[in-house]
DNA sequence: ATAAACTTTCAATATTTATTGAAAGTTTAA
DNA sequence: TTAAACTTTCAATAAATATTGAAAGTTTAT
């Protein structure tokens, strides 16, 4: 296969795949560039390769910088600014779960928590709520604190991880 | 808090959550609705309380059964079917991985694959795509292998691995 | 201080996705 | 059969989300 058909094909595909999970196809598809990419790009490059607006572009390229999956770089004699993303699959992971750690799990435990000490006459709605919600929040808690011990871990804590498995 | 509240919040909060997990807001709704009730529900109940058409209601409900998470229900002399979901949060979040696994992993795998045997003239170029596909690749795979594990797993599987952690 | 080079913002617009509701379809009991 | 009771479909519409592009803002070299 072609360099431009692949390149397109995984861009294409690393969109769909942000789609869904709640990122923009274009700020997937910027990610994907950067990841492909051997230097760092500027606003310019990525607006030409992936077609889109500058600022489509320029939005996106902060929302990565926002989550810590992108840099920029500044060379000397330069007024431009370049970016590029880490080639480290597993930080990237990391820095996704980090992420969504933070903006997901935080706040529904908070509403887990606040919605735990609810009131009613009808003794089987308020228990069962109790019971799901009791359930609900001991499992996001476990698995919480799983996404949080992967954050901070060495490099080898997940491969050793799946040896163990 | 009154049992109303804490339900609304509960069903409000799930259905956002939903949305940033590629689940659309009245699916994550029925579901929550589902999950704190004790007793199974028709479809008019479920468009009563959360105040959505016959339409949506119907269609969200067959995408959950569809997803596996919820189940019909027939009761003897009656025309009505009832709906369902598990209480089992373990039992929840192994299909929902199972459902994502075939639905974004696979695809995903497939197009690193044949993406893989990449050609052109600049190797600058190809060797970073290699390189990077390579690795998305190998860290992809493991990730499936692990929720592999995880859906096929006893239901003592996954509290045993929190210990070991 | 100026202007060129660059970045950011945001109201307008386009695109995508979800929802409605009425009509068509199906099932069951009599 | 028939008709009532229920479910499904889907074109139209609404709502949410993403994108554009031009104008405003910022930075830097001179």
């Amino acid at each position: 296969m072609e360099y431009i058909e692949a390149k397109n094909k995984f861009i294409q595909a690393w969109g769909t795949l942000g789609s869904s999970w709640g990122i923009n196809k274009a700020m997937a598809q910027i990610h994907a560039l950067l990841l492909i990419s051997p230097e760092a790009l500027t606003t310019e490059e990525i607006m030409e390769e992936l077609k889109i607006s500058r600022g489509n572009a320029n939005m996106n390229i902060r929302a990565l910088i926002d989550w810590g999956i992108v840099e920029k770089e500044h060379r000397i004699g330069e007024r431009k600014e370049y970016f590029s993303t880490g080639k480290d699959i597993l930080e990237l992971a990391r820095q996704v779960s980090k992420e969504r750690r933070k903006r997901e799990i935080a706040p529904i435990l908070k509403v887990l928590e606040q919605v735990q000490d609810v009131s009613g006459d009808n003794e089987k709605l308020t228990n069962e709520f109790k019971n799901v919600t009791e359930d609900l929040k001991g499992f996001t808690q476990k698995v919480d604190g799983m996404i949080e011990k992967f954050t901070r871990s060495d490099k080898n804590w997940f491969y050793k991880l799946l040896m163990k498995l």
